[in-house]
DNA sequence: TGTACATCAGTGAACGCGCGTTCACTGATGTAC
DNA sequence: TGTACATCAGTGAACGCGCGTTCACTGATGTAC
């Protein structure tokens, strides 16, 4: 059964969201083309009509990946325009985002990510930072308009602040769904807000 | 050049020692049994003198890691006796133990660590609900001797406990090693405390 | 509108490599008598 | 104390499997005339 043909682009995108669905699924090191091409329904060696290889996708990934965590970021913005709620609103908007898409831990940890990839090291690395220096301007603003205690270093209160969503990243994978991340975010954070609020 | 006979007992822990340092350097997905092999001075096949297989090193590992993570948790309890300087102790400490062994991160999110490992995943699952479960023990102490704020709830204070410490593994992950993790600490430390104390 | 040709996505077979694991054999060390 | 034997760790060759990737071929779709 011969599969339809079917444009580049489109395939493109079916390919790096299966890559997405497999990777949530099963994890970094299960990803095969064979799986992907599976579930795109094509034949292995059809893959290679859209990417040049496998790295490409996970190349394709990343670049997903730091379009939704910076439009978190500008969303939060347009929202709200105190810099409490704003990091309360990015918090829940994360930990959503790490509900979705059980893929980000798995990709900022996986070594397979990075052996023998540096570009690709530096990739997550940049989008790490940029988020983070995200995080620290809205502290800073914060800090000026005086709902932010001015004795914190905002690139303290921007780890800490990725420090409110990991967790539920860990708990999760480790202990399925059980664990209820909205719930979470809301006691955690006043507690986090007590700490920080001038 | 034969390698010198040696007892298996101190094999198996040269293998353990070798393999949580190379997943350390490479990752879990490069720790490969040549790998350790070479470490250790042995031919790949012999690896097989004392562990039936790969896997049993990874659980051997796990077995140290549950030890060292329990271990802090009574050392603190030894160092201190109030609630805030017992979570402040174990934070210092659980930040070292990640900054030293790179391998905790890598081994909570590796799916090749868990691929059709239900069993290994329970075990890791056991690890961190123990954990979590002393912090929580000293966060009840803490709220009835009257130092932390009796609000919030345990297990809140123990999950946002391991968000203090868990991005540390993350940016030294991505950054290489130019971010200070003791540093973090110190400053962290007291906007957590804010938050939490009475 | 119809025909000829170019392009492009899909296919299956095959290759090559890494890697975990097995196996028959070697030689050193410890033990029994 | 010396000899015979059992045990046990080390060795290299080989196997088997998964998997990323290549390649020559097919057939559908679009374009030129």
């Amino acid at each position: 059964m011969r599969a339809p043909k079917i444009n580049t682009e489109i395939r493109q995108e079916q390919i790096a969201e299966a890559a997405i669905e497999l990777i949530a699924a099963e994890g970094v090191n299960s990803l095969s083309i064979a799986g992907i091409a599976e579930r795109v329904g094509i034949v292995p060696s059809a893959f290679y009509r859209h990417y040049k290889s496998k790295d490409e996708v996970l190349d394709a990934i990343l670049d997903q990946l730091r379009i939704k965590l910076l439009g978190n970021v500008t969303a939060v913005r347009k929202e709200s325009k105190k810099a409490p709620e704003r990091l309360k609103r990015l918090m829940q908007r994360h930990v959503s985002l790490l509900a979705e898409n059980h893929v980000i831990p798995q990709i900022v940890f996986s070594d397979s990510f990075y052996a023998g990839h540096l570009e690709r090291k530096n990739k997550v690395k940049g989008i790490v930072a940029d988020y983070l220096g995200e995080v620290k301007k809205i502290v800073v603003e914060g800090q000026k308009d005086g709902t932010i205690l001015e004795g914190i270093s905002p690139e303290t209160v921007s780890v800490m602040f990725l420090g409110m969503v990991l967790p539920t990243a860990v708990i999760r994978n480790v202990t399925g769904d059980s664990f209820d991340v909205n719930r979470y975010v809301e006691k955690a954070w006043p507690v986090f807000k007590r700490g920080i609020s001038a």
